[in-house]
DNA sequence: AACTTATCCAACCGCCGCTAC
DNA sequence: AGTAGCGGCGGTTGGATAAGT
């Protein structure tokens, strides 16, 4: 493990704590539950592994869709992701991602690169805004939002900024953008990827209408509540 | 069977924003 | 205004295990 393994006796004892005195004051809790571990050694242990409900084993492939339509849209916010999913925690998906997904998108990466130099004019005509960066965390995109470092046009987009289709592409990083992009472009590869993601236009993915989502527990009102309360968009 | 390499995932680390003082 | 303490997050590490040779 990357550190100490947790005992059961450790476990018990943290768990009957947390039943005790609730979750919170995390402080407290190693002293309150006798045990020889940090505040947050303590937490992470409660949230990955002991809190109830906790979904073990595989990602079914609607997990995995999700998954990859999330990131696309929040970059790597496992916790917002994580929340989507029920039963699964942000390790969990973190993991997922960097063991299974990334290695795909990687590969996709570098044949995009290779697309591109033969195929440069793919790229649209007008550019994008870029407001940030989805995986920079929230702190960034406040702190450019409330700094003179965005131009003009960035401060606009961020004021004006609200859900909408057309646009939600905004939110993604170049690089992700080059790799997204060739998941729309290039099905070859995206045959590794589960089900019909890789037909899935923006529009249905944003809309939520794709073919298989109707099993998804898939409630973009909510998403967008927890993008605004997240990105400060709502004050 | 023995060894090497790859994969998985629990745990740790460092950073940041928020809040209270 | 400055700062210390806290909760929370994402990135990274490294031990266990599986797969390959």
């Amino acid at each position: 493990m990357g550190g100490v393994a947790w005992t059961e006796e450790e476990d018990h004892m943290l768990k009957k704590c947390i039943e005790q005195y609730g979750e919170g004051k995390w402080h407290r809790v190693p002293l309150l539950a006798g045990l020889n571990r940090c505040r947050k050694s303590c937490r992470l242990r409660w949230l990955n592994y002991l809190r109830p409900n906790i979904k073990r084993g595989s990602f079914a492939e609607e997990e995995v869709e999700m998954i990859i339509k999330l990131h696309k849209l929040l970059g790597n916010r496992w916790s917002l992701i994580a929340g989507r999913l029920p039963g699964r925690t942000a390790n969990d998906v973190k993991n997922y991602w960097n063991c299974h997904l990334s290695k795909k998108l990687n590969a996709l990466e570098a044949k995009n690169t290779q697309v591109n130099r033969n195929t440069e004019s793919i790229r649209p005509n007008q550019p994008r805004i870029i407001i940030g960066s989805s995986s920079v965390k929230r702190r960034s995109l406040q702190s450019e939002s409330s700094t003179d470092q965005g131009t003009q046009q960035q401060e606009s987009a961020i004021s004006s900024l609200t859900f909408d289709p057309e646009r939600e592409s905004h939110i993604l990083e170049p690089q992700q953008e080059n790799i997204y992009s060739c998941l729309d472009q290039h099905g070859g590869i995206i045959d590794e990827l589960p089900m019909d993601f890789k037909y899935e236009g923006v529009e249905a993915m944003i809309s939520g209408v794709g073919s298989s989502s109707s099993t998804n527990q898939w409630d973009w009102d909510d998403l967008l509540s927890d993008m605004d309360l997240y990105n400060g968009f709502s004050s």
